[in-house]
DNA sequence: AAATAAAATTAGCCTTACCTAATTTTATTT
DNA sequence: AAATAAAATTAGGTAAGGCTAATTTTATTT
């Protein structure tokens, strides 16, 4: 079993890893993590004797299919509390993370489990980043937003990135669900507002904010 | 903002007070939490420091008015996730203690009263104890049992100890509830089983654990 | 290539929250 | 009251996980 510290490194390390697929170094980590650099190498040789990251000066910090694991199921964890804050106890999109970033650490056998049932089996959190199954496989993430659809071009919504009560209220009122189908009409070079058309229907202008807050599937 | 070891003092001293109402003495402590003589005595300097309990070699450990406040706060945690893990995540009596044992640190300004509205403001967490509500008042602990009523005598249900599916199952079978009126008309004095009237209705025999099981009003 | 800058590492320290062993204080017997 | 037992306390130590400062290694300029 892991320490607190050891899961925060972890999950840190595999967040780098996810964003750029670039080398890891003791300094990014560092940075990351708000830690000194100093302290950084005493958890990597921690964690090199536990096997779960490897690490190369060349190649740098590596997650081990066993670090992988375990940083897995620490985000799944952080996810569905995620969602169970938002869902259940009704808090704001802006508040959930740091409390599901303690949650995140409790261990129990069946707990992410039972959790992830309780919920609905959710495919993604409330950031839209995919949850991981119970096995480890995860839906795949999506980045790109409406704002990034060139013109003439239609996609589906997949989730938002944005999910305050603003926002989803005006969601409805556009009818725009997950699975809803948006055509780019035009781009308004002066904002970047974009003129879309909902399910076929006619034109409506959005802003750029907007575009970047749903996340599609071209 | 106290640590999990000084929340785990101070919730210890605040059971050992309600259980005897004897004077706690270091020892005590220590027994109780399977810690040395010589940790607690530290950790009394500390919360005594943080004003949080006084120390009187004669009185014992006593918690101040502040400290008195954060156990309730720690316990009507404790008690809240309690309930959430049987009634929404399905545990099992005997399982969930452990789990609210970790979730019960995490502070966050709201989180506990969000959860008490979520679980409908439970008066008794799966144990019969009361659970304190936000501004530290709770309802009354009731501590006598079926069992501990006389023969002839009538009681009123108001929590249950026991909270097992087989239990559960076997009150629901003899439509037992909170707020159910049950008359003790007989004790077999060769194995304590009980003979009584539920709401008035015609006799029959329960164990005397399952007496024991029943939490009562006189 | 040499000089300089940046990154990585080592050495040594701090705090928290434990521990053991030794000592002092307080209670209880005889 | 003296002897003994128990409880409380002090002194000093440990492991985790941070830190700073100094040093070494690696990269980048000039």
């Amino acid at each position: 079993m892991n320490t607190l510290s050891e899961e925060n490194y972890l999950k840190c390390i595999y967040r780098l890893w996810q964003d750029k697929g670039q080398k890891i170094s003791p300094t990014a980590i560092a940075d990351a993590l708000g830690n000194n650099p100093a302290s950084v190498v005493d958890m990597i040789r921690k964690l090199t004797d536990k096997q779960l990251i490897s690490y190369d000066k060349k190649k740098g910090v590596e997650l081990t299919a066993q670090g992988q694991k375990d940083a897995t199921m620490i985000v799944r964890r952080h996810r569905l509390w995620e969602v169970f804050l938002l869902e259940k106890l009704g808090y704001h999109w802006d508040e959930i993370h740091d409390i599901a970033e303690d949650l995140e650490h409790i261990k129990d056998a069946t707990l992410a489990d039972r959790l992830d049932k309780f919920l609905g089996f959710p495919e993604y959190d409330p950031h839209g980043d995919p949850i991981p199954k119970a096995n480890g496989k995860m839906a795949k993430r999506y980045s790109t937003t409406l704002a990034d659809v060139k013109v003439g071009g239609s996609c589906r919504v997949v989730a938002v990135r944005d999910t305050t009560s603003q926002f989803l209220q005006y969601l409805q009122k556009l009818s725009i669900n997950i699975g809803t189908k948006i055509q780019l009409l035009e781009k308004i070079t002066f904002d970047n507002s974009l003129v879309i058309s909902i399910n076929g229907e006619e034109p409506k202008t959005v802003s750029q904010k907007f575009g970047e807050s749903l996340l599609i599937d071209m």
